[in-house]
DNA sequence: TTGTAAGCGTTATCAG
DNA sequence: CTGATAACGCTTACAA
């Protein structure tokens, strides 16, 4: 019932002041001198009512609401969603904003229902999200509005968006392995050409052929991008004669069914063949045993890049110059499914499948 | 830049009306009567002009903002809150509302400022979440506020909150096992008390009992919660004579580690040993291979529950009566991780332990 | 150095 | 049946 009650009327009451000049001391307007002592006054009145501007009068007055959205496909159901939200929501504290969030589940008829709503409550921007590295549009209604794309490309070039450094994270997966002494090296991507599969794969490709010319063997296959797919590629590529002894996978459910694969054949994990994954997922990459090597993707960082980025949008009111383009690198989280390549890694030095056993 | 442009007065004018007139027909407020001229009139200029009513001058005038908070201590950080969100969101939207998120990572302070931008804002309630079922208490600057507890119960015995129904839900696992054929139970419990363990422990055993006295033999253990401490245990129970051919796990992280506990002692699931998890935790449960039969928690159905109470509380200026606190029940999700005990389940019957292979 | 008054876009009261 | 007018709580020219 008490919420925000006590009103800028009554602190001027209060300070025996006029309202203007509570506003003028509260909000320290430029060019404005006032008495350090109706000042101090001020502030007293303030604090003794706790008073706390009422920021739905200063919006429809000021023209901003300090308030934005994020929109995004599946922004509440997935797992990297949140750090994406926490990210933005970190930036928009600092900026004493807060924002919205809308899951839109790929419905437009949602997605324009909700973006109705926000636009009624004079949203200063939006931050519009996607689960999976893509390409997106932007919805109609959302033309003119300050937006910034996150974890996707925009098919507008003039708004900006941040997506992850998929080719580096290729690259970084291969310098594990190379370093890690490998040289018969296998991807296991996924069979869609998202824009991750396609630069993970060029990232990962040009490492090893910038680590020199016939140096190492590379196989690549593709798969569905799930713990199902992996383990069908992992029996694939592993069952076979010369088989890697360092595998990178697309993302860590695809790891976590080449390791069902390596435990099926006998491999132990990093000791005959060592994993790379992908996104860092949790419960999962640090989950599964061996704990899993992983590159991460910066959704924290995307989002707060994002938002720091709309929030410049907001305030320069003009868009000055071309948008700009970000692609943010996640680091790589060492864990134990790396290892040297052990020297009995032949056929002979396998151990018994592990499906064979009960036969034997 | 074209935001919210049209006003009320604008639409006025093209309909040769009062905006008290537009407002009367668009808010089709009830007794007046207006003739269906005009009223088609204005709704015709509406339509034309494209008006949405400013949703700030509106709430400052009616005191009610159709806006919502979810606030929560990991509300963006952990897979089940996005389902929170989703039914909350879902809700909203259909009584014109949208919902603020907020993750305040356990700290009061962060809290505190943001629940403080919230109130300037004129939110009309907030939805009080919490990642795992505990006792919450709520923040001093809620009371007075419409708020409804999710996922926890309240110190504050007057606030409604809704949680999982934990004690059917050990019920409904043990009967899967029970089903099945299967009399030589474990219960892998959280070693930490809190209400999930408790009230898990106490439908399983008591579902055990109500099915007939001495007719089942069951183990109760504890563990860390997560893989590690589920495969400690696994390796325990199971290792031994009389092994149990159906074990419950609190949750399905600690039923990873059992499965790879059962993988090492060369045990198979489910002919060798059914499991049952809870949580039915995405890219786990449905991840694992064989996958996993476990217990789903109603995350979705607390949000949509918690957000109806709230715009209850929210309509009814006063609380009436003494709060509704639920507990809701989650749905079996049968997967392959349950069969009937097999024949040859005695310990002469087990495979070699994977991790005698080696020496073998 | 401070105050008056207009205005942000609505809805509510009351009069015509 | 319809329309002035005040009010919601704030900021901001403009005056004093």
């Amino acid at each position: 019932m008490a919420q925000s009650r006590v009103t800028i009327k009554e602190v001027a009451a209060a300070a025996g002041v006029s309202t203007t000049t509570v506003s003028h001391v509260l909000n320290d307007v430029p060019g404005k001198r006032i008495s350090s002592d109706t000042r101090a006054r001020v502030f007293a009145a303030a604090d003794r009512l706790g008073y706390a501007p009422n920021a739905l009068a200063r919006s429809l007055r000021t023209q901003r609401s300090n308030t934005i959205a994020i929109v995004g496909d599946e922004i509440a159901t997935t797992p990297f969603a949140g750090k994406i939200i926490l990210g933005a929501q970190d930036v928009a504290l600092r900026r004493d904003s807060v924002v919205f969030v809308v899951n839109t589940g790929y419905r437009r008829d949602v997605e324009a229902r909700e973006i109705e709503e926000l636009l009624r409550r004079q949203i200063d921007g939006v931050l519009y999200a996607s689960m999976y590295h893509r390409e997106v549009e932007l919805p109609p209604a959302l033309s003119g509005l300050p937006t910034v794309v996150v974890n996707a490309s925009c098919t507008d070039e003039r708004v900006p968006w941040v997506t992850p450094e998929e080719v580096a994270g290729g690259a970084d997966a291969a310098a594990v392995l190379l370093d890690a002494g490998h040289r018969r090296l296998a991807f296991i991507n996924d069979v869609d050409p998202v824009p991750a599969a396609i630069g993970r794969e060029r990232g990962f490709l040009r490492a090893i052929e910038d680590f020199g010319p016939g140096q190492v063997d590379v196989t690549v296959l593709t798969a569905e991008s799930g713990p199902e797919g992996g383990y069908h590629a992992g029996l694939q590529v592993l069952g076979g004669e010369g088989r890697p002894t360092g595998v990178f996978c697309f993302n860590d459910r695809m790891a976590m069914g080449v390791y069902r694969a390596a435990y099926e054949l006998g491999l132990r994990i990093p000791t005959d063949v060592s994993i790379v994954g992908f996104d860092n997922q949790d419960f999962i990459a640090d989950g599964i045993a061996p704990s899993l090597t992983t590159i991460e993707l910066p959704h924290y960082e995307m989002g707060a890049w994002a938002a720091d980025r709309l929030f410049d949008l907001i305030a320069a009111n003009a868009p000055e110059g071309a948008a700009p383009h970000t692609r943010l690198r996640g680091p790589v989280i060492h864990r134990n499914s790396v290892a040297p390549p052990s020297q009995a890694s032949s056929p002979g030095g396998w151990h018994q499948p592990a499906d064979r056993r009960g036969n034997a």
